[in-house]
DNA sequence: CATCTCCCATAGAATGTCTATGTAATATAA
DNA sequence: TTATATTACATAGACATTCTATGGGAGATG
């Protein structure tokens, strides 16, 4: 075996801020975001596309993000998003539930009795 | 209205660990565990008992913790739960990947494109 | 011309948390 | 002594999000 691969599993609602703060380095195609995630998070957090594209299509529904049709880098058809204002108020409200919880949790793993 | 109580979710897959964590300070039943979480975040996390005992429940299954019946510091039937030595590991590994995956997000969110 | 990489997409499984509900015993207040 | 609150356990079902698996197509590369 090459690798102890212990696949880091996202924890269940943070996608969507990391989406949105990838999406605040400009307007960026799906597989763009991923590899953004990927190299910014040094190599940790790999999006799958079964995960990236429902939550693209969801956080648009939700007027968060808007797509519009063109051409890559390597010249194929791919969807660009772009953050909207509602997106961007988004990312504050997600960014501060995470620091709060983030704070939170931190606690309770540091956590110990000192009573008396 | 009296207050924005604006319910902080827990990220899935913090759980366990929270649970594990608060059982390093001994032998504890599920409602305390509960008050314990919520004191020791400084009242932000207030895990309900439907997420509460399904969890309980799934991990002595995994065998991290073990119960039995006892009777608690109000006089009543509660069922204590401890750490095994599976626990304790499992806590390990789960406190890992906590930091792993907190360093990996935050490193996205505090992300720069400094290049050139 | 074959293969690789890029790029989008969806179905369905798996998982974990939540809301809602139920039970029951003890403590507390009226 | 009766009503209410608190403590304590439990489950069903809703819900949301992520994953695995699969498919397709088009441009780049060898």
């Amino acid at each position: 075996m090459p690798k102890k691969e212990t696949k880091a599993k996202l924890f269940q609602g943070s996608l969507d801020m990391l989406i949105l703060k990838t999406l605040t380095n400009g307007s960026m195609h799906g597989y763009s975001i991923t590899r953004h995630i990927f190299e910014a998070s040094e190599e940790f957090i790999n999006v799958e596309e079964g995960s990236l594209y429902p939550a693209l299509h969801r956080m648009a529904r939700k007027g968060w993000i808007e797509s519009s049709w063109g051409t890559s880098d390597s010249n194929r058809r791919a969807k660009f998003y772009k953050l909207t204002q509602k997106g961007k108020k988004q990312l504050k409200v997600e960014q501060a539930a995470w620091l709060n919880m983030n704070s939170a949790i931190n606690q309770i793993l540091d956590f110990r009795l000192a009573k008396g």
